[in-house]
DNA sequence: ATATTATGAATGAACGTTCATTCATAAAAG
DNA sequence: CTTTTATGAATGAACGTTCATTCATAATAT
């Protein structure tokens, strides 16, 4: 509309804009075009903000990451009980994917870019997972966690939530609270010692 | 047959490129004159095989469902016990991913199309999965695996695998096979009924 | 055998379109 | 007036797609 004004938040437009277009038409269909008419600005404003196409994705990227990673320690407790602290980061999980399907689509486009981009998207995501590696290595410690990587305790607990709450947004399926619950017990059972294949007996 | 050059598999030449280029580069970079190039033919010759670039994409994308789909149940005996069925089909998958690179990374491109193609391709995918269904059906029905959906029987216990593979084969994670066997062994636990958290019954 | 004709797979230059990016210009702010 | 901010037409590269042409081979005629 107002051709100078000193709107400082232009830049979080543009991003919403591309989340947006990225959760509704991934990256084929994605112009800068595009984008200037959703952000409601002309093409070349996008370039005062960013350097180019690129860096806007690999940005926006990585706010997306630490924004996931945020909600999902949110009221992070390392003094709690383990399996208190895991309930709580996968209903954080679940929360922030539900009400923000935007950014949860968005997410899946980026996860699943040519190899050398997933790389230090990876190294980026684990420094800011550290709390979630500390419960790990105690629950590991204690035997109440399976004596697994980090990567793979990773892809038997979150993962699953991711993928559900794709499909949960996309109306494929239905997940009330009462079957949250119900998963993120099962997920629990996946990471944690219990029972073993044959006839054994579980704990406490 | 043919009258020229008797080339009846070049439709499997341009498929097979198509597999390479997406697993290398994703769906961006990947054009009708790279894949010509990558598959040794003129990029008229594309057009001979294909109407045009979104329906040699669809084609692709069923095949590989199907791929996956085929290899997962290879050898699969309905007599046989739960858990033995259940850890073929992970070996199976699992096995699969590992020896055809190309094809995992460019089934993780597909599975994150825009939402009105992921509809299509999942109940195209449901169809081959019947014995997966059933497989779930009899668990249930005998009390050895959760009562929860399909869908989210499979994100606790096949999706992990896709994932997993992934970092196998960008060689950010080492999985060798007693580590898949506790893997399999973990996804088992994920669903089904053994233990519960807050003193609540079990199986047998 | 040999020559002639018919075939259709394969080609790649050419086309129109769309893309990311630039920049001269304009508007607003200081 | 100067600086900052925004514009959108202009640009050239790259894209998917088309199609007139080529040519090795199969079919037929001699």
């Amino acid at each position: 509309m107002s051709p100078a004004k000193p709107s400082i938040d232009k830049r979080e437009i543009i991003f919403s804009a591309t989340i947006k277009l990225l959760a509704k038409y991934g990256f084929h269909g994605f112009s800068i075009k595009q984008l200037a008419e959703e952000a409601g600005v002309a093409a070349g404003t996008i370039y005062l903000y960013f350097k180019d196409r690129d860096e806007l994705i690999r940005e926006l990227n990585t706010q997306i990451i630490d924004d996931f990673i945020k909600a999902t320690l949110e009221g992070h407790d390392p003094e709690q009980s383990i399996k208190h602290q895991y309930r709580r980061m996968c209903c954080n999980l679940w929360h922030f994917c539900i009400e923000n399907p935007c950014i949860t689509h968005s997410k899946a486009q980026f996860d699943h870019l040519p190899p050398d981009i997933l790389r230090s998207q990876r190294s980026h995501a684990w420094v800011g997972l550290q709390p979630v590696k500390n419960l790990f290595e105690q629950g590991r410690n204690t035997k109440q966690i399976k004596n697994l990587s980090d990567d793979i305790l990773i892809s038997l607990s979150f993962e699953p939530y991711l993928f559900l709450s794709r499909q949960h947004l996309l109306g494929l399926i239905q997940v009330d609270d009462e079957t949250l619950t119900h998963i993120i017990d099962a997920s629990w059972d996946a990471i944690t010692c219990s029972t073993a294949t044959d006839g054994k007996h579980n704990q406490e």
